[in-house]
DNA sequence: TCAACTCTTCAAGAAGGATTGAAATATTTC
DNA sequence: GAAATATTTCAATCCTTCTTGAAGAGTTGA
């Protein structure tokens, strides 16, 4: 995770709608949720979330995949973890007590992607 | 870290500059840096400067002291230990396998304001 | 193939955030 | 008190993002 790909996903994270889905699909699993689904219960205009599912799979934090009608999206676990990973690596340079709250134990380099 | 808090927390960092501060403020420490070293340092007008701090402290990021002339500015560890234990309750919640890769061994529900 | 269903794309307007330079405020030193 | 230093505030401009509604494209079943 650079720093142009942690500013994406943190850009598409800093949005209310966009911070919801990510939650619900989260909650979800990797099954995931029919778009439909997700406008049924976000109470979103087709358009409205296309456009935010679209930011959000472009920043990397959600995957898409079609079956039979139906577009289901489900949390990238990949994205997820690597946004955090840079911000506890930024958090712990030095400071492992800054991220103490919320990982006692954790090593204080988080993993990289190959 | 509700919601609001946790969104405003990321609008803040995402942004190149103020993620830039926040990685310069939270590697230098506690003590902090004047405000006149950090514009020298990331090469920006005082006015530049001083908006993207307002923000991060209105983010509760960073924290602000007057000593003498200069205003030293620090990470607000508690603030930035919030929005990282808001994203791994989100990413923990049911699916401990999304943040294995920062905190393998954190416990699943962070610690939460009194 | 036609019709229904599902989702995306497009264009236009509205709203919020970023940058710049000048002016104002606060603090210390002479 | 006056000058110098350090930082903030303000207004104007630009740029990006968000929302909305209509139109387009892919998929299935009759």
């Amino acid at each position: 995770m650079d720093q142009p790909r942690a500013l994406a996903a943190l850009s598409a994270l800093a949005n209310a709608t966009r911070l919801e889905l990510v939650r619900m699909l989260v909650a979800t699993g990797p099954a995931g949720l029919a778009a439909s689904d997700i406008a049924a219960r976000l109470v979103l205009s087709p358009s409205r979330l296309s456009f935010h599912l679209a930011a959000l799979e472009q920043a990397g934090l959600v995957t898409s995949r079609r079956a039979s009608r139906n577009i289901f999206y489900a949390a990238d676990t990949r994205g997820l973890g690597g946004v955090i990973g840079y911000l506890l690596e930024d958090c712990c340079a030095g400071h492992p007590e800054v991220c103490a709250c919320c990982a006692p134990t954790a090593r204080v380099t988080p993993a990289r992607e190959p």
